[in-house]
DNA sequence: CCAAAACCTGACGTTGACGTCAGAGGCAAG
DNA sequence: CTTGCCTCTGACGTCAACGTCAGGTTTTGG
């Protein structure tokens, strides 16, 4: 899944990637500021992008929920641009995975209190 | 588990408590700041907590991690407290239980990504 | 052709959970 | 008594991911 240049794909504005990932116009000026997304320009200056630029700012979404912030999904970021793989960022990916990991068993550690409480409360009102 | 008003049970200062739920002192002050604590005061004025206080503080942070607000978390504490009930408190409840059954889904999600990525650039390097 | 909708660049504001610093007491050990 | 660690009350600082406002240009639909 290298970016393959074909030769004339579809490019869409700002607020279609917005509505389309369900963010706000904001957020997706914000993580091209971070680096996360590039985008052309229009010969009077607005930001064009790929379509899959939709998918991959639903990714980031995913990722902040996960916890990661953005300079770290920045770092992983050539991962996902290329085939080329390096040591210290396959630990990167691994550390990262341990820690959602880990936080999925919290959260699940806090779902079943949460689920105590309620079954306790539902059936001695 | 209401309260049990033993005769004289051992009294820790806030930095044990500190220490013991690997939290920041600062941190301990805060929660009581926001309602989440409460705390008797020595003659000098020092926080002294019950022992049970720091399992409170673990929970706490459990339920941050569970995306939960100090207010949120303030508004639900009664039913641990108490055994008194009513329905929108059990009708909070179970919103704050899906939402966080949501999350641990969407982590996993985000979870399974990452391990396709990691599953190909390490066998694919 | 013209108004509404969309986009642009700054740049300051917000929120939550603390961090940190200042200045001043309090407490057990030697 | 004094040294060293713990605690106290303010109060300002931080960081991330945006929100929001100002003032101006561009695109689109009728």
């Amino acid at each position: 899944m290298t970016v393959t240049e074909s030769a004339s794909e579809r490019l869409v504005r700002i607020g279609e990637v917005a509505r389309g990932a369900g963010v706000s116009v904001r957020a997706v000026r914000y993580y091209e500021q971070q680096g996360l997304l590039v985008a052309e320009r229009s010969p009077s200056g607005q930001r064009l992008y790929r379509q899959d630029t939709i998918a991959r700012v639903r990714f980031f979404q995913q990722m902040y929920a996960a916890g990661l912030t953005s300079r770290r999904i920045a770092e992983l970021l050539p991962r996902w641009n290329s085939g080329h793989t390096d040591a210290e960022q396959r630990a990167m990916l691994r550390a990262e995975r341990d820690r959602i990991q880990a936080k999925v068993d919290d959260l699940q550690t806090a779902l079943d209190r949460l689920d105590e409480v309620i079954t306790i409360t539902d059936t001695h009102p």
